[in-house]
RNA sequence: GGGCUUGUAGAUCAGUGGUAGAUCGCCGCCUUCGCAAGGCGGAGGCCACGGGUUCGAAUCCCGUCAAGUCCA
């Protein structure tokens, strides 16, 4: 906790604020107005701008995020674009969730300098938290932009710190023409991503415009400062992040009902148009029932009330029904719903995600499955995609529209996709609904989940299916929320590395192609030797490591492995097991790169770069790398990319790669500081993960550039050869290219040759035929197996007669137990069934160990068993057998002792009968 | 990254170790002026692929490929 001294600010005290205790909620909050009892948060304070707006003037999203960024352009910050709502410079978030994401973790670590200082953006950024609130709340949004003035200090500069920083938001404030006693600033610790510090929230009206964080603690485990359960201690550097809501903004200007109305009054029409849904506010009791509901709903947390009560309040509260309350709000809410999904998935699309069933790809695969569920509540019978056009016509980024085309695609094939898997669903449900009415049972909640988990049937769908057979099921309000919770945060790697003290310099990115080198063991950590300067590459980026050797007195030893710890490269020797290193701290040695595994390497390198540009320049601007890793004979590529990538598609990206190698294009790398290298590069050079360090290396290979740290070949034309292998799936969205490049890239197309060298040579003709012929085998081969399949059916009949003739008596019925030759499995069962019909008893047996008895109706009536005769006989050669009781099959290894096997048949038979 | 599920006729699916099935669709014949419906008959299966276990595998085990789905 923080003590009052944190907010005693100069500005509360020249201002005449006065500190007070919330008789409510007992938190301290700061204010102008001296009768003021309460903090100003809901539930202390209820909703008092709706219908009586808190600032003087009217402004639309447009305006309002104008007036904001010049207000504190004017005041000595600059501008800066906004960052897409995909975090691909993060691996602990998906989706931007905050403004300062923007900046973590190098910026506010200090390892990084910011882009500008003090700097303001408005900020997109998406929350599916409270997925279900949406609509329903009438303040809950899935996007929203968060509007911020940032301040980056260190100990050696401050810009300026809590003062003005309240100060300014002050003043904003009053100039948008707020009711300077209005306002209330509540304290508010806060602690989030690994920082905490200091906070005050920004009330009015019962409404929190924003929150002014003052980060200046990081959580250090035995931290001296506890918040919330963590330890913390201060920062070296200390940053002032603001959130400002600009919809929460543009709401309290408008007083509307609810946000929605407030931000896209268009779009909620012409949804509500498309549903038949007359929504008239200027119906002053239409108007209030939304009003209520957002004031009662803007009081509660929808987790901890059902949705049940909440309506019977406000049912009560304005004095109609709770019927007529529902059936006015529930297809508005729904409305509402289906004009935030949409805008929501115009910047994740626009931004370039790709549905998937993992990852941030999943998040989007939810909210447009969502959006298509409440779209056909709706009966809204338009393409998602022309809604989401909507939304992306009203946003001022053009490349949005250029890339449109793709984003039509992907959603036309994502509604395909859910129609598909909610039939097959359908059908599953109504399966399993039959099996328990028809064993008298309701659907239990087991088979629920499992209809959900395993084939991704929403619970309201299947209930409904089951409906039409009779069952009934219980459903969790927040159902969708729990979902999404648990999707929102990405792994962490919580490995703790243990960083070894020195440098060790790295001279391949300076001597690519040098092969001997000199060098001082700084130490041996572990068996592993550190030296002072190393051509060995250290494994990285997919990149394996060098293997090479260490000479030191004519004694050799092979370097095995080398990894990067720090700033110190560790070569691991091949020493036997149990031996200590021959090498100690201080010696000089000779170090020695293998020299073909390491150029096997590099080729690899700048031909993964060049495929990756070149699936850009025939798949879309949507391809991300999602993954890579090199070897000696071939590389790999992941890709995001929204379907299967055709063979055309593949030749073509494999020739225009080769294009590149036959350019001789130079390879250019050079060091940059980061973020003069994103804006001259965008985000875009982060494709194989985010590189640490305020420097990052940056490889341009013709068209492409990407942070990388790798090892590359001087120009393109070093590669010699790009031959792609294949293509896999490796998840929903995402698909990996294999490849080979150089003298692997020729090996590769040998091994193809063989083995079309090997097939003709089977078939016996020239290459070039092999496919008809081979079809034209494959063909015959299957009419020969009708053809042979006939004739053992009227092989079967044709011994039938010979057979019936050599029948013995046996106690009144006919017994055949004949040897059959050769004959196989098909043909004794066959003949055996066809003398069943005929009411024998039956036992075949061949010399190739298969033996079938079959057993007529009058058998059958004795009580004989076709299993029990195939056991005894089948036991005399050393097998087993079973079978149905009027047609059982068996044998065994033991071929020779056919007549004894067939002899104890017959004595099973007659035992029986 | 992990879990669960699936792969059988053109389509949808039965088939839990013993001769591969149903429904729809397709073809032919009957009926009709013609069409639909109906009746009769027929074609159509490397049971995804590769191994293993077994006298015997669509079925059990392992692997590969393809697909669906939930979660981190």
């Amino acid at each position: 906790m923080f003590s009052e001294d944190e907010y005693r600010l100069d500005f509360f005290v020249d201002e005449g604020f006065q500190r007070k205790k919330c008789e409510k909620c007992g938190k301290f909050f700061w204010t102008r107005d001296g009768t003021r009892k309460t903090c100003g948060d809901p539930p202390c304070d209820p909703y008092t701008f709706i219908g009586s707006p808190i600032f003087k003037h009217e402004h639309s999203l447009d305006e309002m995020r104008e007036h904001y960024l010049s207000f504190f352009q004017g005041r000595g910050h600059t501008r800066i674009k906004r960052y897409p709502v995909v975090a691909r410079w993060r691996d602990d978030i998906y989706l931007t969730i905050a403004s300062i994401a923007d900046f973590q973790p190098f910026v506010t670590s200090g390892q990084v300098p910011p882009p500008a200082n003090p700097l303001t953006v408005s900020q997109p950024c998406i929350r599916l938290d409270d997925l279900d609130s949406v609509g329903r709340s009438g303040r809950h949004l899935t996007t929203f932009e968060m509007m911020a003035h940032h301040v980056f200090n260190t100990r050696e500069k401050e810009y300026y710190w809590k003062d003005q920083t309240v100060r300014l938001c002050d003043e904003l404030l009053v100039g948008l023409g707020m009711d300077p006693l209005a306002v209330t600033y509540k304290e508010n610790p806060w602690a989030g991503g690994g920082n905490a510090g200091p906070s005050v929230e920004v009330m009015i009206g019962g409404l929190e415009l924003a929150t002014l964080v003052f980060m200046d603690l990081k959580a250090v485990p035995g931290g001296a400062i506890e918040i919330k359960g963590e330890r913390y201690e201060k920062m070296n550097n200390y940053i002032v992040d603001t959130g400002y809501g600009l919809e929460r903004f543009v709401w309290a200007s408008k007083g509307s009902p609810t946000i929605y109305d407030a931000i896209f009054p268009d779009l909620v029409r012409k949804v509500a148009d498309l549903a038949g849904v007359e929504h008239n506010l200027k119906d002053p009791e239409y108007a209030e029932i939304f009003a209520q509901n957002a004031r009662l709903a803007g009081m509660v947390d929808l987790d901890e009330y059902s949705m049940k009560d909440l309506r019977a309040r406000i049912a009560g509260s304005i004095g109609i029904t709770p019927e007529k309350l529902e059936n006015t709000i529930e297809p508005m809410e729904r409305i509402y719903a289906v004009v935030d999904h949409t805008r929501c998935l115009a910047y994740m699309l626009g931004d370039g995600i790709i549905p998937s069933n993992v990852k941030a790809g999943y998040l989007a695969r939810l909210v447009i499955r969502r959006t298509l569920r409440l779209m056909k509540e709706l009966k809204i019978s338009m393409p998602l995609s022309e809604l989401v056009a909507m939304q992306i016509m009203r946003l001022d980024y053009p490349d949005w529209k250029e890339r449109f085309v793709t984003i039509q695609e992907i959603l036309g094939q994502e509604e395909q996709k859910y129609a598909e898997t909610l039939e097959k669903g359908k059908r599953l449900v109504k399966k399993t609904a039959e099996h328990y009415r028809k064993i008298g049972q309701a659907i239990p909640l087991s088979e629920m989940i499992s209809l959900y988990d395993t084939h991704g049937i929403p619970p309201e769908i299947a209930r409904e299916s089951a409906l039409e057979v009779g069952a009934t099921v219980e459903l969790p309000d927040n159902f969708y929320s729990l979902v999404a919770k648990k999707h929102i945060r990405a792994d962490q790697d919580e490995a703790v590395k243990v960083t070894i003290p020195g440098k060790t310099e790295l001279l391949f990115y300076d001597h690519p192609f040098e092969q001997l080198f000199e060098a001082e063991v700084l130490d041996v950590v572990d068996g592993n030797v550190i030296l002072d300067r190393t051509l060995l590459y250290p494994e990285g980026g997919g990149q394996p490591a060098d293997h090479g050797t260490l000479e030191r007195a004519g004694q050799t030893f092979r370097v095995v492995d080398v990894q990067k710890s720090g700033d110190v490269v560790l070569h691991k020797l091949d020493v036997p097991e149990g031996q200590s290193l021959p090498l100690g701290k201080g010696e000089r040695v000779t170090g020695k790169v293998d020299m073909p595994r390491r150029l096997a390497h590099a080729r690899h390198h700048t031909a993964t770069h060049l495929v990756h540009d070149s699936a850009k320049r025939i798949l879309g601007k949507h391809i991300w790398q999602a993954g890579a890793q090199k070897s000696e004979d071939r590389a790999r590529l992941d890709i995001s990319h929204y379907k299967r990538i055709s063979e055309e598609e593949l030749k073509a990206i494999e020739l225009e790669a080769n294009r590149r190698v036959m350019e001789v294009a130079p390879v250019d790398t050079q060091f940059l500081p980061r973020t003069e290298a994103e804006k001259l590069f965008g985000f875009e050079l982060y494709q194989g993960g985010v590189p640490p360090g305020k420097q990052i290396r940056v490889v341009r290979v013709g068209t492409d550039i990407e942070a990388c740290a790798g090892t590359h070949v001087t120009n393109t034309g070093m590669i010699g050869a790009i031959k792609i292998l294949r293509t896999e799936r490796i998840q929903d969205g995402v698909e990996r290219i294999e490849f080979a490049a150089g003298e692997a890239a020729v090996k590769a197309g040998q091994g193809r040759d063989d083995l079309l060298g090997q097939a003709s040579d089977v078939l016996r003709v020239p290459a070039e035929q092999l496919p008809r012929t081979a079809e034209r085998f494959f063909e015959e081969w299957k009419g020969q197996q009708k053809e042979i399949e006939r004739l053992k059916e009227d092989l079967a009949k044709a011994r039938l007669k010979t057979l019936a003739g050599e029948a013995k008596d046996l106690n009144g019925l006919h017994a055949v137990v004949q040897k059959m030759g050769s004959a196989d499995i098909d043909e004794l069962l066959k003949a055996a069934s066809l003398l069943a019909e005929q009411d024998y008893v039956v036992l075949l047996g061949s010399e190739s160990g298969k033996l079938v008895a079959a057993v007529g109706r009058s058998g059958l009536e004795k009580g004989i068993k076709a299993g029990s005769i195939i056991k005894a006989a089948a036991k005399l050669r050393g097998g087993g057998g079973g079978g149905k009781p009027d047609l059982a099959q068996g044998g065994g290894p033991d071929v020779a002792r056919l007549d004894e096997a067939l002899r104890a048949g017959f004595e099973a038979m007659r035992a029986g009968a």
